[in-house]
DNA sequence: TGGCGTTATGTAACCGGTTACAACAATCCT
DNA sequence: AGGATTGTTGTAACCGGTTACATAACGCCA
């Protein structure tokens, strides 16, 4: 590997006067800059970086550590990370804690000194221990964590104004026995979104007890979910689950025993991955675009690290309502409605 | 940010003992070595990894180079590098190309100096210029590449085969006029595929110049796919997709035009995206591990990094057939058939 | 021609760690 | 007791760059 010391000597100059034509500085003589960069491209130099990033204290490198890296979820916010990122000449780290909460000090640890930034989303365990392995002076930036907590910059998804408009839309559009497939316990966005439906069906349904079926996010579970109310004969009209994979499943079972959705049944699910679009009937949703969170996320650490100011900012994201076919809109609904209605192609 | 100078001070030694110390090298006596975590922790020390991987000369970071961040593709194809990374305890050093062929060679001296080893995904311009930009010296493993062309270790998807190998299995099942929905033409994968169908045609089906319609991946191209055969009135029995995407928008369009999938028109795919089992009916495709893509690349690089021989060793490796509901199995075909059945869930 | 300011280049310190080597102390052996 | 051996700690060089400062070269003007 040729370093700038070999093409100083090449070129018969300094490695001072390298650097210096190498990297643009312009008090350097046109003949010298030539014959640097000459030997440069002759000795094929590749500058380390690692080095580089020594001197100059910045790394042109932001860490990302997620507590997973499967699904669509990730795929999306890192992809709205990047592009963010990618605009501004930064690079991407990347750290899988692989949901462990241990495994999270161990990755931030890592990072220290070959990033400039951290863009963290915490496990689902409390992480006001968290705070303490963060290191000092170390611009960061939390994803889905619900600001306020912690006196750190953070960007989440309004689960709960999402989870409660759509029971609102749900009621309004004359359900009345509505229930929820809720998401796992320990789970923020979970809990998050079964607040926002339970607080619903109180104030507007005037139901105190709405009816919860356990789930755990899985296909499996909304389709559990769905045989429960079928050998059970539960008066139900709709069924909200706290995800959409529950919600396909809980549909596919629905289907499959003869039951007419929405007609019988209304089902809206919550995330609209790509796969809601394309189930039969469509599935109504809430709309999380999860790539701009990551943008979003990026950006206020992008603030950080050039403004400096650094005063805890945080987002926090609104979904939006997206009406397929698994839920009929009443006419009452029709005329007040404020979401968005996505017709199906003919 | 505290140093190990400041760590050394503190604990009243030199910054070799304190090197020594924290890096658990035997010959430190207790006492010391107490002392010196003690003051580390104290002071909350966090090891400089970037000044650490200089002198090491290794980073335990790898580099990934794709040419997007794209959709599940990604996503998968990185998960698959991190199962193997992670437990290698090495870290991920991610590099969006963004489709630019210039970008690469940027991305890829980016890299010099703060990875060990490099995982490239070359976009689809002709790479044997890229091997110039490869820093000498540097382990390098290409995904996504067919082997053979350039002398570096390389991973692929045997595209070829599983085209042929779904051609078979419909005319087996009794399809004699198979239409093809090709991708975009500057793409390695829908070439391949093409040229897997076409040979199968060829050979198989005594059809020498069989229908092939222009796509691009995108479900509205395999919409207007469906619509020009429609249209056409064009005598076809079935439709092999090159991607799971146009596939599925052909199936909608075929679907809301009357027309019975599969006795009248049997529809197939390519990638088996999680998507593809949702559709109605579900849809049959050509199954692609891209997570085991990655991790297979991945395992190859840490065979460079270890065993060092890096001989140009590659990996095809193959698709199987995942047969659904949008075709159907012929009598005959049932009793020699080779490859997989998944039964819907009742 | 000498003094001055300007500019191009070289010298050396530094970023934050690791480690070869030297120095020193303690233990063991004959 | 003296020398060899073993083990612990310190000194200083090094990884590959960048940059403050010193120096030398140059042109300009009085």
């Amino acid at each position: 590997m040729t370093t700038i010391r070999d093409v100083a000597r090449s070129a018969g100059v300094s490695v001072a006067t390298a650097s210096r034509a190498l990297n643009g500085h312009l008090n350097v003589t046109d003949g010298v800059r030539k014959r640097v960069t000459d030997a440069a491209a002759a000795l094929n130099y590749i500058p380390h970086s690692g080095a580089r990033s020594l001197t100059r204290q910045r790394s042109d490198a932001i860490g990302v550590v997620l507590p997973d890296l499967f699904g669509e979820y990730f795929s999306e916010l890192v992809r709205g990370i990047d592009r963010v990122a990618h605009q501004a000449g930064l690079q991407l780290l990347l750290s899988n804690m692989h949901g462990s909460a241990q495994g999270t000090a161990t990755a931030i640890r890592a990072m220290r000194g070959r990033v400039d930034g951290l863009l963290i989303m915490p496990p689902e365990t409390d992480p006001t221990y968290l705070v303490a392995d963060l290191p000092p002076g170390l611009p960061t930036v939390l994803i889905n964590y619900p600001p306020g907590t912690i006196d750190v910059p953070s960007v989440a998804i309004d689960n709960y104004s999402g989870a409660r408009a759509m029971t609102e839309a749900l009621l309004a559009s004359g359900c009345k026995r509505i229930a929820h497939i809720s998401g796992p316990r320990d789970n923020r966005d979970a809990r998050e979104r079964l607040r926002g439906f339970v607080d619903a069906m109180r104030e507007l349904g005037g139901e105190l007890s709405p009816l919860i079926l356990p789930g755990d996010f899985t296909e499996e579970a909304g389709a559990e979910a769905a045989r429960l109310i079928i050998a059970g004969n539960v008066a139900v009209d709709a069924v909200f689950a706290a995800n959409d994979m529950m919600a396909v499943g809980c549909l596919a079972v629905l289907r499959d025993a003869g039951i007419e959705v929405p007609d019988d049944i209304a089902v809206a699910g919550f995330d609209d991955i790509p796969l809601a679009r394309h189930t039969y009937p469509a599935l109504s949703t809430v709309e999380v675009h999860i790539a701009d969170m990551g943008a979003a996320a990026m950006t206020l650490l992008l603030a950080q690290l050039h403004g400096g100011d650094a005063s805890a900012e945080s987002h926090l994201l609104q979904p939006a309502l997206m009406m397929r076919g698994t839920t009929s809109i009443g006419k009452k609904q029709r005329k007040t409605a404020k979401f968005r209605v996505e017709r199906e192609l003919k």
